[in-house]
DNA sequence: GGTTCTCTGCCGC
DNA sequence: GCGGCAGAGAACC
């Protein structure tokens, strides 16, 4: 039988083509250069790929040097030489723009990848077991099991270069915190988020932490609030990348249709907060 | 301070 | 679906 391509795919291909391109540049290609690649122009190539990725090839291209930074800040002798090896051409460039793309110094950061501390906990709660941790910068990651001990193993998977300190009292107080969002989730989250992440995941997490409580959203929805309308799969795999249950709300998200699609925590999990949360509605 | 590149809204085919 | 222009803005020199 003769299968013929699907047109889709055919442009999914380009694009993961073009981001491969751009993973392997030293310097970040120009729109043209990509376009041609792709046989498309640079205008119809900027709009397809901003529609399939969520970002701009441009944007893209700096979230993967940006990335490469972070790695390279570790490993390489010194921050001088990551930052060269990364593919900024110039230390006095990459200074200036230093704090978007760390939130601190250079060598903070390296510092933090070496030595840092993260303090956690679990406890028991309505959904099972769960696990809090916190870093300098805030609360780094918050979740849900049926058993304690495969929390700490993927919070130390997720952390491999921190050291993990648990048993903390004055900590404790903070897991109290967040077990109460789950008996009163019409409460703000006010405790500080250490949120980590691509450019991309981060706008959609700050799209989700604007759906109030008892409300759901689908996940074109969410594509189209940050402006991405065609990125609809991209925002699942942001969802499904998120880290801290509840205090950013990936269980609001649902199909279309309005049923539950996954949870990284449990299809159960998520059913049963959005109905403590609808519960609680005026 | 000028130039080049990026990005988006709008329109035509 | 695809290409192009205009105009604003950012990046670069």
């Amino acid at each position: 039988m003769h299968v013929p391509t699907a047109p889709e795919d055919a442009a999914a291909d380009k694009i993961s083509a073009a981001c491969r391109q751009i993973e392997i540049s030293e310097t970040a290609p120009s729109l043209a250069a990509l376009a041609s690649r792709c046989g498309l122009s640079p205008y119809h190539f900027h709009r397809v790929f901003k529609a399939a990725t969520g970002v701009t090839p441009k944007a893209y291209a700096a979230a993967h040097r940006s990335k490469k930074l972070r790695e390279n800040l570790i490993q390489a002798a010194s921050v001088t030489a990551a930052i060269y090896d990364s593919g900024f051409n110039s230390s006095g460039r990459f200074y200036a723009g230093t704090d978007a793309a760390l939130g601190m110094t250079p060598t903070a950061f390296r510092n933090q990848g070496a030595g840092a501390k993260i303090y956690f906990a679990v406890g028991e709660c309505r959904l099972g077991a769960i696990l809090v941790a916190q870093s300098e910068r805030g609360i780094c990651a918050i979740s849900l099991g049926d058993a304690p001990e495969p929390l700490v193993e993927a919070l130390q998977d997720q952390f491999p270069a921190a050291t993990l300190l648990g048993a903390d009292k004055k900590f404790e107080s903070t897991v109290a915190l967040v077990i109460g969002l789950i008996e009163a989730p019409a409460q703000k989250m006010t405790l500080p988020l250490d949120i980590r992440g691509t450019a991309f995941q981060q706008r959609v997490w700050q799209a989700l932490q604007k759906i109030p409580p008892g409300q759901t959203a689908s996940y074109r929805e969410v594509a189209r609030l940050i402006g991405a309308p065609g990125a609809a799969r991209a925002v699942g795999a942001a969802c499904a990348a998120n880290i801290l249950a509840l205090a950013i709300p990936c269980h609001r998200v649902v199909r279309t249709d309005g049923s539950l699609s996954g949870y990284r925590w449990g299809i159960a999990r998520k059913r049963d907060i959005l109905r403590q949360e609808q519960n609680l509605d005026p």
